[in-house]
DNA sequence: GGTGTTTTAGATCAGATGATCAAAAACTGA
DNA sequence: TCAGTTTTTGATCATCTGATCTAAAACACC
């Protein structure tokens, strides 16, 4: 009972995560976002809201796209060693293969977002939790199976990770060196008595071809 | 022969770093940074040149202030693994008190800075190996005297306390939670056969008014 | 005291910014 | 067909943005 939308959610919000991905929220003009959205700015406005609410559905759907897709997958798999360094395995290898080192939109904007905008920081600190609770959940699995010998506390190995895959993906962002993310993958993996990090995805034939500068496939 | 300058280089630099420090880069607009530093928009044009220059000019002068002089201070430690637990105390210590969640400015700016403006990233970049190559020092430096016992090789070390240091400060913005930060240092130190954590440099009497929002003290 | 040089001060510029408005367009159910 | 609802569109608003201009002020040197 009303004119129906012309664009496709999803494609929209793909298009603005890829704005505030690649420049941050305040270096992206709401102009910027409507026409790289394929809309009109009063049609952006209509269907979002202002700026800050369009960036926090853009980062929903982010998110729904990968980490928490990304955390189910690996939670699955069949140990707790496994899931952890296969985990790292992906960050890992999305830094890198990146080719406009964007980092991670979530860790991007924990460090843009103030303290001044304290919602807003709940919810990203929300989402960053989860990722520490995926770690702390497959130690405490792998140290109760024996899989993974004693060490620190397991909270702490979890904290470690934690910040650790934080720091790969600052460096993503300035320095995609694949010795620099591997090797702290490596070490942490090691020194907590984890399985090494597998070997990527396929560095097979095929990408002979620089392959590159990909768009924001997400999987 | 000249009139000479009514303001402090320095006293106009901290305050400077302080609004792009809490507010980040785009955030900050040169009007607010004029009026924080006490001088007209067009003095602080005719002294430190457009906004880009005047970042990088507070940039370094921050790191002159704490970064630099943080790393000579802890090399002449009596010990490398004494250098890095006593860095990582540093920086968990300042990431728990600053009390504006401000986290760690070349943090900050390495996030924000985007690929496409490459001098910046290059600085960036530099100052950041000046942190990994510390590590790398210490590290090298114990395994050699055998203080540090055997682990992952000396540059994957490195790079895992790099890494875990800068996802300590990004959590100094989100969550300064003091279990968190410690424990993830701890589990660093502990896992890569290194001292713990010294204590907090004195946690005794007189702070017991909530001290809170300090300035931007260098040291 | 005059000359030269730099800093300061206030006004101002051209353009960008986030956001809204009124009206036309497109559809659904009655 | 028409009433009701929502989207779309282009224009527009008030404000902010980074930066510059002109002219007055403050010193050093001669």
């Amino acid at each position: 009972m009303a004119r129906p939308r012309t664009f496709d959610e999803k494609a929209v919000l793909d298009a603005a995560v890829d704005r505030f991905w690649t420049q941050g929220y305040e270096a992206t003009s709401t102009r910027e976002l409507a026409q790289s959205m394929h809309m009109t700015l009063a049609s952006m406005h209509n269907a979002f809201g202002d700026k800050r609410t369009l960036f926090r559905r853009a980062l929903d759907h982010y998110l729904d796209g990968s980490l928490r897709r990304r955390i189910a997958r690996h939670e699955a798999a069949p140990s707790a060693g496994v899931a952890i360094a296969g985990f790292l395995r992906e960050s890992v290898e999305r830094s890198l293969g990146d080719g406009r080192q964007r980092g991670c939109l979530l860790v991007n904007s924990a460090l843009e977002v103030t303290p001044a905008d304290p919602d807003m920081q709940a919810f990203l600190d929300a989402e960053l939790m989860t990722i520490e609770s995926f770690f702390r959940r497959c130690i405490a699995r792998g140290r109760q199976s024996g899989e993974i010998p004693d060490g620190p506390a397991p909270e702490d190995a979890a904290r470690l990770l934690f910040a650790s895959l934080l720091g790969i993906r600052v460096l993503a962002r300035v320095r995609p060196d694949r010795d620099l993310l591997e090797g702290a993958a490596r070490a942490a993996l090691a020194c907590l008595g984890l399985p090494a990090l597998p070997a990527p995805h396929s560095p097979d034939a095929a990408a002979s071809t620089g392959s590159a500068a990909n768009g924001n496939t997400a999987s």
